[in-house]
DNA sequence: GTGGTCTAGACCACA
DNA sequence: GTGGTCTAGACCACA
C-alpha cells in the first residue's frame, strides 16, 4: 500500500495535508477497503522521507474523522463504513470546483475552453 | 477599479497573494488594460482595511514578475504587453486542472461526472 | 556561514538588497554549494543587528527567483542547479561594466587609461 | 546640446540624479566648455518628458557645486573652471571601479576575464 | 525549533 | 502627493 503514497515537500501545501487528503482518497475510491491494515507510522514515514510526527499528524485527524480507527496495540485499520464514507467521490471536489469556475469567468475563459481543457488533461 | 478588488482575511490564503493573483486575473482577462493607472497603495489599503504594507507586498511582486510598472513618485502603472501577458487565460488555470483532474481519477470520479458538476457550477 | 555576511545600513542601497547580492555573489562563486544549508533568518538578523523581517524578505525573493528553496519548517537550502546557477560569474557584471564603458567614453578616458584604474584597484 | 541627454525613468537611478551626473560628464568630457549656454529647466524637461521640479532640482545641484553658474535674469551657464574641473575623467569612476573590483573578486572572478570583458565592450 | 503574515508607526526619497 | 524601507512586536502554521 506505501507505494500508494507520495507526497512533495516542496509544493506548497503542508505535507500532513497532504498525506490527508491521499489517503481519504484512496478510501472513497476504494482502493482502501473497510478493515484494511495500514502501515505503521514510522513505515510510511521512513517511505516517505519525512518526520514521523508528520504522518503521525494525518492519521490522528483521519481517526478523529472517522475514516480509519485504531484498536489498543493493533495496527491503524480502515474503519467500516460509516455516513462520511459514502461521500461520492464528486462531491469532495466541490470546493475545488467553484473555485476553479470562479476563475475561468474572471479570466474571460468560456464554459467550452475550460471542458476542453479538462478533457485534454484528462486523457493526458 | 477599486470596486473590482475584494479580500478576504479569514481564508485560509494570505492577504497579500489574494491580492496578487486577483490584478493577474484583471490584467489577463483585459479589465486592467496596458497603461492604466492603479489606485494608490495606501487608497487600496483603507479600501480593503488592511495595512498598507500589506498591499505594497503583492504591488512589489507584480513590478517584480513584469505585470506592473511604476515610475519614480508616480501612480503605479499596467505594464505593456510582454511575454507575460500574451498568456491566455486559460494557460493560468492549467495547473489546477492538472490537480483536479488527477484527484478525480483517484476518486473513480468519470469525466462526464465531472463535466456535469463544472455545468452545474457555471450556471449558478 | 554568518561571517561571509555583512551589511551597511547606512550605504544608500537598502539593506535587504546588499543581503540578497552577496548571497547571489557567494551561490555563483561556490561560497555556497547546493544543499548548502543557511542559517535560520533569526540567526543572519542577530548577527547582522537588523530586523527579522528585512532578512526574510532578501530570503524571499532569492526564493522566489530560484536560487534557494525552503522546506516547511525547516531550514533554507541553496536549491539544486537550475538555469540560473549555470550564470558565470563575469555575466552578472555585464550591465555594471556596460554602464562603466559608456561613462568613461563620455568622460574622454581611453581604455588604456580604465584598464590602468581597475589593476591600481585590484591590487589594492 | 539637448540633444546629447537623455534619461530612463524606469532605471533605478532617480532622474535627478540621471541629469546631474550625465551634465558633469558633458562638462569633464569637454563636450561642454566655460560659458557655453544651457537650455532653459523648461526646454529641457519638455524634452526629455519628465518634470521641470525634476531637471531645476538637479541644475540647482550642478550650481550648488560650480559646476554652472547662474546670472541675474540670464540663462545658466557652465562656469568657468575651477578646482573641481581639473577633475580628470578617471578619477570620477573611482568608486564604481573600486566596487565593480570588489564583486569580481567575490564572485571569483579574473582581472584578466574582467579585462577581457571591458574591451568587449569597449568595442560594442 | 523553523518560517510566514500582518499591523502600527516612523522616516525618507522622489516628482 | 507618491512609493520604499525599516522596526518592534504579535500571532500562527509546520516539522
Amino acid at each position: 500500500m506505501l507505494e500508494l503514497l507520495n507526497v512533495n515537500p516542496n509544493s506548497g501545501e503542508p505535507i500532513y495535508r497532504q498525506l490527508h487528503e491521499q489517503i481519504v482518497r484512496l478510501i472513497v475510491g476504494e482502493q482502501l477497503q473497510p478493515q484494511d491494515v495500514l502501515p505503521s507510522v514510522r513505515q510510511m514515514a521512513e517511505f516517505l522521507a519525512v518526520n514521523p510526527m508528520t504522518v503521525s499528524r494525518a492519521i490522528q485527524q483521519l481517526v478523529d474523522q472517522g475514516w480509519l480507527e485504531r484498536r489498543r496495540g493493533q495496527a491503524t485499520r480502515v474503519a467500516t463504513k460509516q455516513a462520511n464514507q459514502t461521500t461520492s467521490g464528486i462531491s469532495l471536489l466541490g470546493d475545488q470546483i467553484e473555485k476553479l469556475v470562479e476563475q475561468a469567468k474572471q479570466l474571460g475563459v468560456t464554459d467550452s475552453q475550460l471542458a476542453a481543457s479538462i478533457k485534454k488533461y484528462w486523457k493526458a
